[in-house]
RNA sequence: GCGCCCGUAGCUCAAUUGGAUAGAGCAACAGACUACGGAUCUGUAGGUUGGGGGUUCAAAUCUCUCCGGGCGCACCA
């Protein structure tokens, strides 16, 4: 994966090895390993790596932890040539120092790499889908579906980049009673549009865009639809307003820099047939009864609250039968494991699904739902308000106009997914030092003006990397060479969060290199090495930023 | 009432999933360039991690309880 982690794999094994000659000399009582870290400590001043092996075996072995650690010590054979020292510290953890040599390895890597710098196979080609948004096409793009954009683009990318064969997907909410009620509101603005005094629907979608739509359907066929039959007449009106919201969301979405591989519609597995299947699956293993006209899932069998209803006493299937459905298709199109973001708003909608996944006989833990806390917006310090009900809300098209997308998409993934976000509207569209996304461009941006005046960066075989020796440089290559280890482990835990703090790192030790270190200057084999250095830095940040949709400009 | 999420510096948030002295940004205060972009850098101050008990070598993290906030608890989606 990269120098570092090749290391800490190293460490780890090494560890292993002394920790089973240790037993065969009957040092240490032999009873099964721990599953123990090797990581990087939070203070550089306990060594480059520390594991706490040996804390975690004094229980079985019933011996201080200290003791331990020396004993092991004794029997570590450490990779040659990268650790200089390991030692005992603290309550026992052993403590790794490396040989600064390493870090001459790192640039060569960048530099070869490139624009794959920082991906890794980790993954192994593992098939995964994310599904993500999946607004109700009845109205506008609002901030969560904004932030789970965001997340959910960027969670993409980052699995992506570290070896998984990554899927995204759009699910179109078009069937079912929202659809009845979407229906029944176009045909109240169409018929009022056409001077019919009729009221609008109470359980009616009240946004403005809904208008808007029907004003274009007007203005195309006029009132050739008035004569038609009603349930003819909203079928159609629901045909042609779902295709213009649907050309939206996907225009603001790809405005917002994500793109979709699948848009899978609800209103198919209705007519395939694939609810009727599943319901018949799941009646043949005696999941379902009958009850007051309706037919129930056994959800509490699997952790749920309540049972519940998959077919309306009107013979009509639930949301939830379709979205089972839904699930079913999406393993057997062969994803290893699915991904869903969600609202905080869904959050109980989880164990259901899951349990549903259960009595199909797929495996619980293939599907995995992160659900995003909701979205708080403040202007002038005050909390904006929105209301469903009037159907007035700040949109996503909104938003961009506003703060823009590199703004937009780093503020809402420089926050993890369980936080109660507040999104700042004045600070994210400040162009200054306080806004976090122009710190970090700002680190790029200088780096190519450097690269401008020194107009070719020499290949990295032609420099001697050694000279770089000041700790403002090792501290900007050691962070260089933590990016293919965050990108796995962002992957691994669902966390794209962590890409955001890593670039805000990244441009940081930059700019304190910057400051005591001059790039460009009369010692050439030192200018040298350092403009590799500067590239390498420029390579890192511009690869984390794409990963999180965020422009790297050459200018400012 | 029950369930899920959250509560960390004045504000917005981190904390490698149980690790060593809890860290960043903003705000406040004090400083720094006759050269590569000052949209920068250095320093100071700021904490009983909402309160209290428990688990252990070790707790912001797990557990119990109380307080406070958000979201759910439809034959809606």
């Amino acid at each position: 994966m990269g120098v570092l982690d090749d290391i800490r794999i190293e460490i780890t094994q090494a560890l292993i090895r002394a920790a089973e000659e240790a037993c065969r000399d009957g040092r240490l009582t032999c009873s099964d390993l721990p599953g123990f870290a090797v990581e990087v400590p939070r203070d550089r001043i306990h060594g480059n790596f520390a594991s706490n092996l040996a804390l975690l075996l004094a229980q079985a072995e019933k011996a201080s932890p200290r003791q331990i650690a020396q004993v092991l010590l004794e029997f570590v054979n450490l990779p040659a040539g990268y650790v200089s020292r390991a030692e005992v510290a603290g309550p026992g953890f052993i403590n790794f120092y490396l040989d600064p040599a390493w870090h001459y390895q790192v640039l060569p890597e960048v530099e070869a790499q490139d624009e794959r710098y920082g991906s890794s196979d980790l993954g192994g080609g593992e098939y995964v889908q994310v599904e993500f948004v999946s607004a109700n096409p009845t109205g506008l793009l609002h901030m969560g579906n904004a932030r789970g954009a965001a997340l959910g683009d960027t969670l993409a990318n980052v699995l992506a980049a570290a070896g998984y064969n990554v899927q995204r997907e759009f699910y179109i909410n078009d069937a079912g009673n929202q659809i009845e009620a979407f229906g029944r509101s176009l045909e109240a603005h169409y018929l009022q549009l056409l001077g019919q005094d009729v009221p609008f629907p109470e359980d009616g979608y009240p946004g403005q865009d809904l208008l808007e739509s029907m004003k274009n359907l007007v203005g195309q066929v006029k009132g050739k639809y008035l004569r038609v039959d009603p349930l003819l007449r909203r079928e159609m009106l629901v045909k042609y307003a779902l295709k213009e919201k649907l050309f939206q969301m996907e225009r603001d979405l790809a405005d917002f820099r994500v793109h979709y591989d699948n848009w899978f519609s609800e209103q198919t597995l209705h007519d395939d047939g694939e609810i009727e299947e599943v319901l018949k699956e799941l009646q043949a293993s005696g999941y379902l009864y009958e009850e007051e006209g309706a037919l129930w899932f056994r959800s509490t069998l699997f952790g749920d609250e309540k049972d519940e209803v998959l077919v309306r006493g009107n013979g009509i299937p639930t949301y939830f039968a379709g979205d089972i459905a839904y699930h079913r298709n999406k393993f057997r199109r062969g994803f290893d494991r699915v991904i869903n973001i969600w609202g905080a708003d869904h959050h109980g909608h989880v164990p259901r699904l899951k349990g549903a996944m259960e009595a199909l006989g797929i495996e619980p833990d293939r599907l995995q739902v992160i659900i995003m806390q909701l979205v708080r917006l403040f202007r002038g310090g005050e909390p904006v308000r929105m209301s469903k009900r009037t159907g007035e809300y700040v949109t996503l098209h909104d938003l961009m106009d506003e703060v823009g997308v590199d703004a937009a998409r780093y503020f809402f993934v420089m926050r993890s997914a369980d936080s109660h976000l507040d999104f700042d509207l004045d600070l994210a569209r400040e162009q200054n030092s306080e806004n976090p996304v122009y710190y970090v461009q700002y680190a790029h941006a200088r780096i190519c003006s450097i690269l401008r005046q020194a107009e070719t960066v020499p290949p990295v075989a032609q420099v001697d990397c050694s000279l770089l020796r000041n700790p403002a440089e090792l501290a900007l290559i050691q962070k260089i060479a933590e990016l293919p280890g965050e990108i796995a482990y962002a992957a691994l835990h669902q966390e794209p969060h962590r890409l955001a703090f890593y670039a805000n790192e990244l441009a940081t030790l930059f700019h304190g290199f910057y400051t005591t270190c001059r790039v460009l200057s009369d010692q050439p084999a030192l200018s040298q090495a350092r403009l590799v250095l500067i590239n390498a830095c420029r390579i890192t940040l511009r690869n984390t930023l794409h990963l999180v949709g965020v422009t790297t400009p050459e200018r400012m």
